[in-house]
DNA sequence: TTTAAATCGGACAAATATGTCCTAATAACT
DNA sequence: AGTTATTAGGACATATTTGTCCGATTTAAA
């Protein structure tokens, strides 16, 4: 007899909330360099996202200034080209996941710094603070390069 | 008026399982070096943790054989001195959340690799990497060594 | 001015993670 | 043998994240 445990949580880089975040911005972001504003279904369709969870995402993208949205018929989203590559993925995690990224123990503890640090503060120091240089690094402009080459993708 | 809006989630590197858990063992080996095998009561005492749920990830860890049970009186939990230099977080990390460090892709995608990859690929896999080297590097041992000269600490 | 296509946003629903409670099993001591 | 201190584990409860539904609002076009 086989028993199946359920598992407790994955150890995840990010919230699903900010994967279809990312990935809508970046589609966005592609589409607005050909000057085409694309609608919510659309891009939901292009990134194989819940269309109203993704409706959610996108208007704290919206309220958050990293994507304009326009209401009405014809309306839909885009980002303005010269922002493209100023945008980096930081603001978009920020804008989804607050600054979890920036605060907070590896351990959980509520008081650990430098002084009085948990036993591996150090070394997720060290971790967190590459994955933050990678996230303030890299911009949208970048991550459309590769989708419109051809190389990288949204789905699948 | 104030509208508060509730975050949708966190970009955490670990579960609170995994934290509790990784906090746990590293108070029982830092016992079990001085011969004293421990209670669930002291543990999560001792690492300010809820009690029954500290319970099932040590029953994990213990069905992982990173620590060993004894019940009854007088029981509790222990690890062999041999061994404690030996166990890595990494192991830690895969018995609680399972082989989620090492797998899937940083935007959600199902089939994203090397081939076909997302636009964020390389930079994640090259983070997670990182991650994955600091996890099977460091040892319980590893962890005792600060919190025994009382640098380093699980509460607060 | 009506209609259709769109976003906005509140309320709700489902899934998962986190946390609690209780009973059973085990082992030491009296 | 009985009592007490302990882990094991199932069932349940709560919190958070993820996802859905629907009506209101906006805008362009017929």
């Amino acid at each position: 007899m086989t028993i199946f445990v359920t598992n407790l949580q994955a150890t995840k880089m990010f919230s699903k909330a900010c994967e279809y975040g990312i990935r809508a911005a970046t589609y966005i972001a592609s589409q607005s360099r050909a000057s085409r504003r694309v609608s919510l279904k659309e891009i939901a369709n292009e990134i194989d996202s819940p269309v109203a969870f993704t409706a959610k995402i996108l208007q704290r993208l919206s309220r958050h200034q990293i994507v304009s949205s326009v209401k009405g018929a014809f309306g839909g989203f885009e980002i303005e080209h010269e922002r493209i590559p100023l945008i980096k993925l930081s603001q978009i995690v920020y804008a989804i996941d607050g600054d979890s990224v920036y605060v907070g123990c590896g351990l959980g503890l509520k008081k650990c710094n430098a002084l009085k640090p948990c036993p591996v503060h150090d070394k997720f120091v060290e971790i967190r603070n590459e994955l933050k240089h990678m996230l303030d690094s890299t911009s949208l402009f970048e991550l459309t390069e590769g989708l419109e080459a051809g190389i990288t993708y949204l789905k699948r």
